[in-house]
DNA sequence: ACCGTGACCCCAT
DNA sequence: TATGGGGCCACGG
């Protein structure tokens, strides 16, 4: 019922379940997330949601990645989500950019 | 209800 | 080619 599909609540619960809908081997941008999740231009808050989720999440955040195809963390955890990417197959993202014309996921 | 914050993105110098 | 500043939107205190 609705004419829009907005009645998950808040926008927060949103972006979990797009980075859920992140198939393996496959990222996503943080403009894309916040696109899929109804607000294109919250981009930014994406990366606001990530950075506070729960150490026991099993949300794939490691999934999002910035338009340059590079990891926006910085520091340990900027390598942490390299290692979670190698395990996925993808072995760049940390200094070289993730191909996003072959890696990268629109909603498909 | 107001202000500050931020894992972004875009443009100008 | 690098660096800086501004705009955007949602969330916490």
């Amino acid at each position: 019922m609705s004419s829009d599909n907005t009645s998950d609540g808040s926008f927060r619960q949103r972006v979990f379940q797009v980075v859920a809908a992140i198939p393996p081997g496959r990222v996503a941008t943080y403009g894309t997330v916040a696109r899929l999740a109804g607000s294109p231009r919250a981009a930014r808050q994406v990366g606001g949601v990530l950075c506070r989720l729960p150490e026991g999440s099993l949300l794939p955040w490691h999934r999002v990645i910035n338009r340059h195809g590079l990891i926006s963390l910085t520091g340990d955890d900027a390598l942490r989500q390299h290692t979670l990417l190698q395990a996925e197959g993808i072995t760049a993202g940390l200094a070289t950019p993730i191909d996003l014309q072959h890696c990268g996921w629109s909603g498909d």
